[in-house]
RNA sequence: CGGGGUAUAGCGCAGCCUGGCUAGCGCACCUGGUUUGGGACCAGGGGGUCGCAGGUUCGAAUCCUGCUACCCCGACCA
């Protein structure tokens, strides 16, 4: 059942509609393209956050806050960089209001125009280099190590829950060092922390590579990506690191004198997840009854949900299960205890499945004369009774267990959706029959890759790292290759 | 910006072609009762300037004109 949903060539806003809004993760607001996230969505996002913070500070990083406004011309001294994002800014060219004097509400006061626009961030690299200049005069001043939680904007013409919206929330990682090795090393270490991120809490399996050059990041001289394959078939790009050369610190003069006494500029990297995440993870894991989530980064790992028909039956299963949610908040388990009197059970299994609760617990009169309870487990929506005694050993295991379980579903789907194509024909009917991953040789040109696009709308997602040499001929031109390189249809 | 579609209660829709009683249905909401181990049932109830403006007509949700918003497909997209 749930493969048959996810299986389906349709389009995912349609499951957007059906599972997320009604999920309680977001809805569609009156700004065109932003989404207002609500509590359990957020929740989720609060762990994902968290969870991200602690590898951050882990490997070294800082957090601060750069301003959500940016000088327009900022933008223009990086030249790749303004091209890259001229077309999807939202510009301020006013500061105040005033009553139309015609008696029709409010008009923009013409007299009260910014001498320069301001851009609202589509991404920060600009405003952080600007106050790096200041930072950074000595190679004691380096590394700078700092990360930033933010929102920003982006004028896509098309938007999409979650996947392309156009305020998202995301982190944002800019780095400064003295040394392009360690400024790349920096780079990689990063994509490692987002694909153990992926894997080991969101328990969805990522590729990870380079971008070709049409799809790096503008300003950038590599782009890594970590990349996955949602249950429709389509790859979804998850979390990118950028080697950015010392183009932001031309562009911005950033000079420091490094241990020969001599003025170099300073190498960069920038690196960023976003809210997208919350799209991998709905669109890797949920089924028909709704959103399924790894334990790891569940709000709500287990709910007790009790049944009773009076407030005296309520009463006794509440003093039974007092201690469960002792035992297994000591052993950091979040725990929720659904005791309202205003669903009845049914409603309540179903509600919390389509949240996504790894585990439920159900006691009711019946348990309370045999000394049981039923669990529940979301992803694979089996039941079983054991004895009280025995729960909370249970509960532990399960909550491993599930979050294995998810992502070897995940690796499992990907393995069978991944093929390899040594024909120009066999790449089109596996796009058009399967879709999934497609090992294929390719020329190294931007022109190929562009052809590509432009028939079958499949892009190179990666270009693996360590990518095992390989003789082969590009499928479209014939002309020789050294490897092959991921392509897939994608968000 | 091009192509297609939609707009009727909080949500999802029917009615429109072929104009006509008080605009209807499902879900949700409220009240009472019975229920409660997989989204309970019965009875009663509240909620609508039919997207906006104009026109035709004795009469418009329905026909005509204009406008606006949103959705889908494309172009676009770290």
């Amino acid at each position: 059942m749930a493969k048959d949903f996810a299986s389906k060539e349709e389009n995912y806003s349609q499951w957007y509609n059906d599972l997320v809004i009604k999920a309680d993760l977001a809805e569609n607001s009156a700004v065109r393209g932003c989404m207002v996230i609500k509590p359990h969505g957020y929740a989720i996002w609060e762990r994902i956050q968290s969870t991200l913070d602690r590898k951050f500070k882990e490997t070294g990083h800082v957090n601060a806050y750069f301003p959500l406004f940016i000088p327009k011309s900022f933008f223009s001294r990086e030249a790749s960089h303004v091209e890259g994002f001229a077309k999807e800014c939202a510009v301020v060219t006013h500061y105040r209001l005033k009553n139309d004097p015609e008696g029709k509400g409010v008009v923009v006061d013409e007299s009260a125009r910014l001498e320069e626009e301001l851009v609202i961030r589509p991404t920060s690299e600009t405003i952080i280099w600007n106050s790096y200049r200041d930072w950074i005069k000595s190679y004691r001043d380096l590394p700078i190590l700092i990360n930033q939680w933010a929102n920003v904007v982006r004028w896509e013409m098309r938007t999409r829950l979650f996947l392309r919206t156009a305020e998202f929330l995301w982190q944002e990682g800019h780095t400064a060092h003295a040394t392009k090795e360690e400024a790349i090393l920096e780079a990689s270490t990063m994509l490692g922390v987002y694909a153990d991120f992926a894997e080991n809490w969101m328990a969805i399996p990522v590729l990870t590579g380079t971008k070709s050059p049409n799809e790096r990041f503008a300003g950038a001289l590599e782009t890594y990506a970590i990349e996955a394959l949602m249950q429709d078939g389509k790859a979804l790009q998850c979390g990118t690191s950028h080697f950015l050369g010392q183009n932001f610190a031309k562009a911005f003069d950033v000079k420091f004198l490094n241990r020969d006494n001599q003025l170099d500029y300073v190498w960069a990297t920038s690196w960023g997840v976003s809210t997208r995440l919350m799209g991998a993870l709905i669109m890797a894991h949920s089924d028909n009854n709704g959103l399924v989530l790894p334990p790891r980064l569940a709000p709500v790992q287990v709910v007790i949900v009790p049944v009773f028909k009076t407030a005296e039956q309520l009463a006794l299963v509440t003093e039974k299960v007092q201690p469960i949610l002792r035992s297994l908040e000591s052993r950091n388990i979040s725990v929720k205890y659904d005791n309202r009197e205003t669903h009845t059970p049914g409603w309540k299994f179903s509600e919390h499945e389509f949240k996504g609760v790894p585990v439920r617990i159900t006691i009711g009169p019946r348990d309370l004369e045999h000394g049981t309870v039923e669990i529940a487990r979301r992803d694979t929506l089996e039941k079983e009774t054991l004895r009280l005694t025995d729960l909370e050993n249970k509960v532990v295991h399960l909550l491993d267990q599930i979050q294995q379980n998810l992502f070897e579903k995940a690796l499992a789907f990907r393995e069978n959706n991944t093929f390899y194509a040594n024909t120009w024909k066999e790449f089109t009917d596996i796009l058009d029959s399967k879709g999934g991953f497609i090992y294929a040789h390719w020329d190294g040109t931007s022109e190929t890759e562009e052809k590509i696009k432009a028939e079958t709308k499949a892009t190179i997602r990666v270009i693996p790292l360590n990518n095992p040499v390989e003789n082969g001929k590009c499928i479209l031109t014939g002309k020789p290759s050294q490897g092959r390189v991921v392509f897939a249809r994608a968000y």
